[in-house]
Order: structure tokens, then sequence, then C-alpha cells
DNA sequence: TGGATCTGCACC
DNA sequence: AAACGGTGCAGATCCA
């Protein structure tokens, strides 16, 4: 048995690193003496979890630790290996991971142990670390990282030397660093630091964050809430989405030859690069035209509005050649490449990552950006063989939160009675509907009457007369944001109803108000998919968007499972109904938008 | 070669 | 008094 020693702030741990099947016996004996509560992690060739039944992903080190000492045992090198760390994942009573559904997925398609076995015993730091700080490190807060948080709560050194030495180590291999992780010899010195470090700084974060939890989370019980949601939607990354490959490829061949034609056009206008905005700067002055607009950052713009608006040939191309570049790359080339071998794509959803909790989901199928104003590209996601898509969304959400929660007895009513609240917004400004719709959205964001201008087209008098209304209207809403202000400055934070801290910048008190809706509807949908499990429609899921499920249902049931799972996502708060609204469509995604679009 | 930053663009 | 909130990703560019 290998032995490693390294110190956290002068305090010796040690890391075992089981070599031979004897060395199992000391680490099982570690186990046994730890089971009540252990932290693990794994090293596995990549992050395409859905590729080991293909035999280009596989684990390589899996490692179970506590404050002082861990064990790294390497899986890949056989049978009895596999076996120990099989052993030792079922025999923990309680488990600790830093980012915990990666593991799981390693666990069940690497050990064949099902999720549904370890998921009721994990805890998972990174969750924990999002109940006492969802911030970022850019805006100033711990962040979520292990990495980060190493640095934040446990010694910067360390995260330095340790969490940050695979990019060094991958430099001196000569490797990229997405293919270190494959490559590296699996008795590398440093290699062995860093997966053994990982169990030991996870167990330390558990215990250091568990005590920094919010009393009123605790109280209302939102570490094991948030813990049952990121089992849920580890289950709906597991059962990922069927693709049409055959569109896909369809689509991304006619992009591509738009992209070539318009690249064409653009050259004989004498900009060969239509993704150089230096270039495209270039020959626009040459032709004598003015660029007035700014980046955020103060530098010339020339974005699709700056384009259209010069309206010229070489503009005109240059727009049409970078979107169909774009479109192409972003949403089919990489769907397609993410195929598991059933043809299915796995989205990564990260269950609470926006400050708010808000959810996001990267990766293979980028649901939360997939363009919505057609179905050109939701098409190449298919509901499973005789199945249809079902998507159900709740109805003005983010504004009947508002409505609940200030209590404002004018936009109640509104709801109560099924009137229009952006015509009564617009009103009582003497504004037309659009401004007035913009006016209720920009205020939920904490925006002011520029914000109306710029985005909604609209006059920058009428634009100010519709803010002043509104907040004359709504008198409860203006109370509600005043107290959630006052809130903020006071404390530097806010509570949501479910007992949420949410940390509120002080140079921008304003965005409480946004930040408390924001979270709450995040906490209905997160509501939503934790009973639905309970039913146990999971399998039915294939991914949640914000305000929105998306279902993959039978057809011959789909009336009844639609029906449903539409009940159990409404919520009524504070005598409001959040209603949910359900579109039958076909197999693909996209039928659903083609028969909204057929509607209007 | 890869990281960091900027710009632009897709969404709720 | 007013205040645009939350994301991910591709490509260019600069820098070490």
């Amino acid at each position: 048995m290998r032995v490693i020693d390294y110190a956290i702030k002068g305090q010796t741990v040690h890391i075992h690193v089981v070599e031979t099947e004897e060395d199992l016996l000391d680490f099982e004996s570690f186990i046994l003496a730890n089971q009540s509560l252990l932290a693990h992690d794994c090293e596995t060739t990549g992050l395409d979890w859905w590729n080991a039944s293909a035999g280009t992903f596989r684990a390589r080190l899996w490692q179970f630790g506590n404050a002082r000492e861990s064990f790294v045992v390497p899986v890949e090198k056989g049978d009895s290996f596999r076996g120990a760390v099989r052993w030792a994942l079922r025999t923990a009573r309680r488990l600790i991971a830093h980012n915990g559904t990666y593991d799981l997925h390693v666990a069940e398609e690497c050990l064949g142990i099902p999720m549904e076995e370890l998921a009721p015993k994990s805890w998972d730091t990174k969750l924990i670390a999002h109940l006492v700080d969802p911030r970022a490190v850019k805006e100033d807060g711990p962040g979520l990282k292990l990495e980060e948080l190493t640095k934040h709560y446990i010694c910067e050194v360390v995260a330095a030397e340790v969490k940050g030495s695979m990019t060094a180590i991958a430099k001196e291999l000569g490797v990229k660093k997405d293919e270190v992780w494959d490559s590296i010899p699996i008795d590398h010195y440093r290699f062995l630091l860093y997966a053994g470090m990982d169990p030991i700084l996870a167990f330390r974060l558990f215990k250091i964050l568990i005590p920094k939890t919010p009393v009123r989370s605790r109280r209302r019980g939102l570490i094991s809430w948030e813990h049952r949601l990121a089992h849920i939607t580890a289950k709906i990354e597991r059962t990922g989405y069927l693709l049409d490959t055959k569109y896909a490829q369809e689509k991304a061949s006619e992009l591509a030859a738009q992209q070539k034609h318009w690249e064409e056009v653009a050259r004989h206008h004498g900009v060969d690069n239509v993704n150089s905005n230096a270039q495209i700067i270039t020959a626009l002055r040459e032709r004598g035209v003015k660029l007035t607009k700014k980046t955020k950052k103060g530098n010339v713009s020339v974005d699709d509005e700056v384009l259209t608006d010069v309206g010229i040939p070489l503009t005109e191309a240059i727009v049409k050649a970078k979107k169909a570049g774009k479109w192409k790359a972003t949403w089919f080339d990489r769907a397609i490449a993410a195929q598991d071998p059933d043809g299915r794509v796995h989205a990564s959803v990260n269950s609470c990552q926006a400050r708010t909790a808000r959810m996001s989901i990267t990766g293979a199928v980028p649901a939360q950006t997939l363009p919505a104003g057609d179905s050109y590209v939701r098409h190449c996601f298919l509901a499973d063989p005789g199945h249809v898509t079902v998507s159900s969304d709740y109805g003005n959400m983010e504004l009947r939160v508002l409505a609940a929660f200030s209590g404002d007895p004018t936009m109640m009513d509104a709801f109560h009675r099924g009137l229009d609240l952006h015509q009564i917004t617009a009103d009582a400004a003497g504004v037309n509907r659009k401004a007035g719709k913009g006016t209720n959205f920009v205020v939920c964001f904490g925006g002011g009457w520029k914000a109306i201008v710029e985005q909604y087209g609209v006059a920058e008098a009428e634009a100010k007369k519709a803010v002043k209304a509104f907040w004359e209207t709504y008198p409860g809403v203006k109370r509600f944001a005043d107290r959630l202000q006052r809130e903020a400055r006071q404390a530097g934070y806010i509570y949501t109803g479910t007992g949420r801290r949410l940390p509120v910048d002080r140079n921008r008190i304003y965005s409480a108000l946004n930040y408390f809706i924001q979270s709450t509807s995040r906490d209905i949908t997160a509501r939503a998919l934790i009973e639905i499990d309970r039913a146990g429609y999971t399998k039915y899921v294939r991914l949640p968007i914000h305000d929105e499920l998306v279902f993959s249902f039978p057809r011959e049931r789909v009336r009844e499972l639609a029906e449903k799972t539409a009940r159990i996502m409404e919520m009524t708060i504070k005598g409001l109904l959040i209603p949910v609204d359900s579109e039958i469509g076909e197999q693909p995604w996209g039928s659903v938008l083609d028969l909204e679009a057929s509607k209007h």
C-alpha cells in the first residue's frame, strides 16, 4: 500500500493508495470503521457516462474518505477492485459527494448500482453550499465548484496545489486538458493526490457547511428537498431524449450549404471572416457607414440590429452566414456528436444553479436556449416510439407569484376574474397594450422606463408614464417591493417563502424583487417535479424549462396523463391559482410549436 | 495550446 | 429618484 501524506494548514492527512488485492483488506477495514458517514468521488475517462456500455467511457479510480484520511481504489484494474467499491458504496450508511449526481450516474453505468439505491443516502456538498451562499465567484461569492469552495472555506493553498493541479499535469504530459483524464498513468503521484484529496475536502466541506445552512432553510426542510429534486433531475438526465438523427443531419447539411453560400457573398464584398467584428467594422467604414452603437465596454458594436439597419448586400450576407454557422454548430452538430449507443442524447441538468436557484441545462440538449420561434430545431427531439410530446406550462407564473405574495388587490382581482393584466396597466397609463405588457415584465425584472424603451420600442414619454402608473395602480406591489428592498439593505439578503436565503448586492438593491419572484417561481416548478416523481411519472418527463415541463407520453394514454400531470403541477398560492396549460403534439417536440403557430 | 475576456445570440 | 433579473455557448482575440 502506497501512502501519500499531505498537509492541510499544518495538519497531516493520509491518502492510502490501494495497489494490490491484499491492500483491499485495509480498505475494507476503513469502510467498516467509517460506514456511518463516508465521502466519495470517482475519476473517469471523460464526462460522457452514457457511453459506458459502448466502452469509450470508464471509471478509473474511486475514492472514499473522512476528514483525515482517504483510500484510492483503482477500479479500472479489475473486478476485485470494482467489487470492493461496489460493496463500500452499499455498506456506507450515508455518502457525501461534491456534485454527487455525476457519481451516481457512474456508479450505475460502471458498477451496476441503481441510482435509486444510493440516492436516498447521498448528501451533496454542492447543494448545501448553494443554500449557504449561492453566489458565483464572479459575483463576489464563494462559488459552487469544489476548488472554489475549498479556497473559500478550507485553504487557499490546498485549492491551488491540489484542485488546480490537473491543468498543470496535462501541460507536463503534453496532452489537452480534456484528454488527461483518460491518458494519465493510474499511478501518477499528483493525480493520486488530486483524487485522494477530493473526498477529504468534500467531507470537511460537509462539516463546515451544514452548520452554516440558514436555520430557516433547515426548518423548511430545504436540504432534503433539494436532494430529492437533484435525484429526480438525475433520472431525467439518465432517460435522455431520443434524437431524430436523420432530421438533424439533414438540417446540418442544409445549414452548411447556406453558410457556404452566404460566406462566399460576403467574401465577394470584401469580408473573409463573417465572425470577425474587426473585419466587418473596417469594411463598413470603407463604405462610409457611420457606426454609432456601442458595446457594454464602449467598443463599436456590429450586432444583428446594426447590420440589419445598414441593409446592404454585404450586411445581409454576414447576418445570414453567421446565423447558419452558429445554428449548425450549436444545435445540430452538438446533438449528433453526443448521441449514446441508443440514439439518445443526455442533457446535463444542474438542479440548483443560478443565484435564485433556477436550474440550468447544459450540454447536448441546451433546453433553455433552444430556438422557440419555430420548430426548426426542436423538431429533432422525439418522444419515444409510440409516444407523443406534451408541453405543459404555467400561465403568467411570475406575475401571479407577484400578485399572490404582494397581495395587491387590483392584481389579485384581475387574475381571479381572468382579466387582461397587460391591458389594465396600459389603461391606467393611457398607453397601448404593448407598452403595458412591457411595463409589467420590466418591473418584474427591476427595470425602469429606459428598459421599456429599448426592449419594447415604446416612446420615452409613454414609458415614463407607464412606469409611474404601474406603481400607482398596484400599491400593494410597491409596498412589497419596498419591504424586500428594506430587508435586503438591512441584512444583505432576503428570504423567500420556501426559506431560501438570497444575497442581494448593495449596489443593486432593486433586484431584490426580481430575485424573490424568480426564485419562488423556480421552487413552484421544482415542487411540481417532486410531486410528479411521487406519483411515479418521472419516466415521462423529458425536460424542465423554467415554467414548463416537456413530457413523452404513450399515445393511447396521452389525454389522461397530460391531464393528471397538469393537475399535479398546478398550485394555489395565497388563494391564487397558478394554472397549467398542456399542449399535446405529435412525436417531435417541434410539433407542439407548429400547433401553437397554427392557432394564431 | 489553452485560459480569460469580449461580443453576440439563443432562451425564460 | 432611478435602477434589466437569470442563464449557456460559439467564435475571435489577446496573452502567457
